[in-house]
DNA sequence: TATGAATGAGACTTCATTCAT
DNA sequence: AATGAATGAAGTCTCATTCAT
């Protein structure tokens, strides 16, 4: 069979099994919910998985949002510190974008599944690297050009600035109303606070 | 049968529950788990609970833990900017406490089940109302003794430091390596950022 | 403990049986909610009957109503036939009775737990040799006063005139209208087709 | 799958249970037991009925037998009254026939569950729509042509009829000897009961 | 006698996966 | 490659009965 045709087949599954897990989560998503949506047969899902946890690792992690993400960020910086609070605009963005919404869910229950499965666990943790590398090479830059302190913990930094986009998505899949706007204020100005105070004009156009 | 030994025999079964479900998970967890190693039988459960989803919402929510975080800030209030210094490291303790590593990972189950189960999700959804509400004073207060921006947003940044905590509960249960101490200094720093510039002394002393 | 009181206990387990039994039949209906019903206790029960089959035995045919209608019709008996249309009309009674409305529920239930439980089925079978044998003695009588035709079957015409109650039971327990008037006036017109013919007059007579 | 082969496995499982609830009852026979005897899976029972509700429901009324029952009077009919004792010999014969054993013990319990299963109870008394129509039309027939007193209830008569041999099939059920032969006659002689008197004549020779 | 918590076998049903077609 | 009937272990929960108090 054509690989093109193959590659369709296995997007059917997933795009199925990415809304019945965003719905009911891994464990009460059923292989027959699945098919049904997918419009295939029971075995025909076994033609392209292995198994439903062969499904779940390949719907854990969303490698497109990584690379979209980080892509879009090349054009913007003429600055390491307006390049953070571009990358702070993108995961904004990201996390109210109505059509990423299964994603955000089904991410969400990749979460919970990372506890219990080393595969999963891996891709999950593997998944933060790349943004969390992101961050800290914007930040030693700062510091480089002395935007930032010197004695900033840049990789402490960049894993509490993802910590606290995740919570924000858990938080806009609870369905709580989230403004964006004032948390991306919120964000830009608790960033502004890394920042040097011996050029404090510097500083104020930066924040915000 | 006294009311005492009612509640011990309540608590045997989240006891056990509680370890079945930080290791597997709500759905992967069975009954038969929970039975055995409360050392009950299958029927004493239904004694005490209704069904199994009444354990997983009973333990979905760590009502201890707000209530014991939230308490044990009474005592440490000079003022409101070291008030939620203070509140920082008492998260990071309990972030790190190897006592409340199931509690923890049962938490993040909860925070997917919570996409699904609507009861569930109206407890973890109450959950922080707690703590988000003491962020939003202490902020308000400092906001009246000028030492924040009277432009900030204190429920957005409340919003943003109670994700923040959620995403390193995540990644501190997914093993990896969390630096407490690095990571209370880059959030105090960030929370730092908040403070008004009128006083770049005082603001300095503040800072971690 | 006083037999009295004993005897008040038993009846009050038998009273909340019955109504259990006629809302859900023999094995849908849980002790627990016998028990709620008697207002005693779980092991309570235990003390006055060794079983639920025992219950069920106890309640199975309804010793009541044998004696009561068949006592009843001592009193109305100018001649055989009269008689056997005196019973057809207490037997239209009981059918009728609100208050006898559990009991005949819980006797279809008992007619179908009388096909696999032995000794239900004694009680069952048991039931109906009174009536029975009043009705053949009944028609012996007639037939000795040359009121019915020599050469009839009275034991088989007494088990058709039983058999026909207990589907008339089966059908108003079903909740369909039973116009008691009408079958009363058609079940006495075929008996008295049993009627010789000799004397059409007073057969005429007797007809309704 | 073809047709003919889902038919006859659902076929299977319904002989299966027909023996199981015949020998125990609806809710005494257990799944396993069908499962046992059909020679399949528990998981193939449920993809030919969706519960064992299902099965019960579809097994609580004997549809063959009506249509068989009525099917085969069509043949011999000269005249209303004859058919009518056509009618009552074809039942007879039902009564007794040893291969529709199991058939009528679960419908006795299908008589009980018509008491509390909504959609039994709507299938049994629609079951006896049928045979009482064609009774009622029978009896309408011969009060036309002046077979039966003019003032008779054809309906009331009907579901005296019915109600009798539902009588029978308990008492057959129950073990009891049934002379058929007796009861015919007496069921034949309490028909001829509802003849017209004016010509004697003709009522002796429909009599038996 | 009375209580009601405890028992544990067994009930019905689901479901990921397989395999003959 | 595709189908979908079949599998059977495992799931949650019920319930008549017991027994320590």
């Amino acid at each position: 069979m054509a690989q093109r045709k193959k590659d369709a087949q296995r997007q059917r599954i997933l795009d199925a099994a990415l809304h019945c897990f965003s719905r009911d989560g891994f464990h009460q998503a059923g292989m027959a919910d699945i098919v049904a949506r997918s419009g295939m047969s029971q075995g025909a899902v076994y033609v392209y998985f292995k198994s439903k946890d062969d499904i779940i690792e390949a719907l854990a992690v969303d490698r497109h949002r990584q690379e979209a993400l980080l892509g879009s960020l090349a054009e913007s910086a003429p600055d390491a510190i307006s390049a953070l609070n571009a990358l702070v605009d993108i995961y904004a963005d990201y996390l109210t974008d109505p059509k990423g919404r299964d994603r955000r869910r089904v991410g969400v229950h990749g979460w919970a599944e990372a506890l219990r499965n080393k595969r999963v666990r891996e891709r999950v943790v593997r998944g933060i690297d790349a943004p969390r590398a992101l961050v800290v090479s914007l930040l030693e830059r700062a510091k480089a050009e002395g935007q930032v302190a010197r004695d900033l913990d840049c990789d402490a930094v960049a894993r509490c600035l993802i910590a606290l986009f995740q919570g924000l998505i858990l938080q806009s899949c609870w369905g709580q109303a989230l403004d964006t706007q004032a948390s991306t204020a919120a964000i830009k100005r608790m960033l502004a606070g890394l920042a040097t105070r011996e050029r404090p004009s510097r500083c104020r156009t930066k924040r915000l």
